[in-house]
DNA sequence: CGTATTTTGGAATAAAAATTCTAAACCGAC
DNA sequence: GTCGGTTTAGAATTTTTATTCCAAAATACG
């Protein structure tokens, strides 16, 4: 009963990097098994937030209720606490974004300003988001296809049209050859599919029929298809070569698009680069 | 008591790769929560070595129960040995997003991941930019101006031209009586401007003939006119009631919109929401 | 050495998570 | 509409996991 209050000097620690200060500091003058403990974690602490006590504590080579000590000695409450930093840590932002938003919404604070701030915070989360998850072995692929074909036909309706639109004009303007299909006049172009081009297709859920079907028609004659789509099991992947996955964040109905049009750029850049 | 054994054919997926390729089999023949099960699983895969069902089954809006029902269907017995997969390959990427921005750039400029990541970084300045400098009054001032108006006509060619057509589908989206100007086949739709209506006029430089024509024409009939353009100076603004300022960063020829796009759905949305 | 203090291991308990089960809702074919 | 088979939601149950507790062992100190 010496102390009544825990000191507030050794609350938790709040990142990763607190949380190895505080163990240099600590495994000095920790008796035996703690420092047991303490070595394990600090060679290990990628494996805290995929393990239980019993798998770490056997890993350490000590009886589970140790790691529990060495647990609340690195100022945590138990375990739980200290694997929730590890786990958040690990992709940190979008558990509680839609439910914050909900509450936004169900405010009501609809001026324009509030609507902006959150439009931005969506936008940015979107790209962290792609910076962690970008597959540049596919990005790589998708450019290949694309930089071998003659005329690059471009298509994505709805909510995808904006991103297929600055394709086409990025396109244009690095001098390869494109064509957009814009479905103006439901006049679909699909002949204009020639051997030795290639489809760059665009859709998110709720897919849009016509672009999956050109898909089809493409994959049919054997010409390359690259998809841009939200998810791996998206049904354009069915009739595509190399699948581009995009996450955006969603504000209420609308996605911010940023994500997806940086990685269209990207790629339209680098094949536009390739041929020269 | 029908299936004595469960057909050696779909055990349990054994790498990651073969859970996704048996994600995408059978996301197509599934009812509809385990749809959603799919869906959610196969866009936020990297969750699961640090979820519980609870968190996942949240996630994805359906029951703990169903999301059992998910794993036994991909092969697992359940959850627990679904997630033992993942746990086993879990390494904890690129912890944050400069690190892992770096790490893309040095595939080398001019490889894709090289301008992504330069994509990603011009998308997240321009976005930083546009917060400290958004101007509170103007955006009010137009999303007034346009909540008034019968019809809102939209225009924004060439660079500008994703912009104008995500508005005209957030426009439709929220029932908002619009039109966009797209200047295909040369016709000028400008007598469908009608008294009563607003125009939406979007312009960078070089900024475009058609557009700030369109912005004339409609000032000298006492239209009402918001400029979303690069510049106050910009040739838009003379015509312009009100006029909104976005600054992208660029990199290299082409620009990241993600702050146009941005205060144009806040802009539209705000203006849906203002009507109803 | 012997006593006070700290540390330890493991059994006991509490909490949380996974898994199963069932009645009701749903859907498609008649 | 109604019958048969599927699918579903959520309560009930089981299993796993975290956490506490305390007697015994170890250690420090005189």
């Amino acid at each position: 009963m010496d102390d009544v209050l825990p000191p507030a000097a050794d609350a938790a620690p709040l990142t990763i990097e607190q949380f190895h200060d505080r163990l240099a500091e600590l495994s000095e003058k920790l008796p035996r098994r703690l420092r047991q403990c303490a070595d394990y974690i600090s060679a290990f602490s990628d494996r805290i937030a995929v393990s239980t006590v019993a798998e770490l504590a056997a890993g350490a080579e000590v009886p589970a209720s140790a790691l529990m000590r060495f647990c609340q000695v690195m100022g945590f409450s138990g375990f739980s606490e200290m694997q929730r930093l590890f786990r958040e840590a690990y992709s940190p932002g979008w558990p509680d974004y839609s439910t914050r938003l909900n509450n936004l919404k169900a405010e009501g604070s609809g001026s324009p300003a509030a609507l902006l701030a959150e439009f931005i915070e969506a936008s940015r989360l979107s790209l962290e988001a792609l910076a962690k998850t970008a597959d540049e072995a596919a990005l790589t692929q998708a450019v290949a296809v694309l930089a071998r074909a003659e005329t690059v036909h471009v298509i994505g309706l709805r909510r995808a049209f904006p991103v297929a639109s600055y394709l086409a004009y990025v396109f244009e303007k690095m001098s390869v050859s494109a064509m957009l299909h814009d479905g103006v006049g439901k006049l679909d172009h699909r002949f204009a599919l020639r051997s030795g081009d290639a489809l760059l297709a665009i859709t998110f859920a709720p897919y849009s029929e016509e672009t999956i079907a050109l898909a089809r028609d493409a994959r049919d004659r054997g010409l390359p298809v690259v998809a841009l789509t939200d998810r791996l099991t998206s049904p354009l992947a069915r009739y595509a070569d190399t699948v581009l996955t995009v996450q955006e964040v969603d504000f209420g109905a609308f996605r911010s698009l940023s994500a997806t049009i940086a990685v269209a750029i990207s790629v339209a850049v680098a094949v536009g680069s390739a041929r020269g």
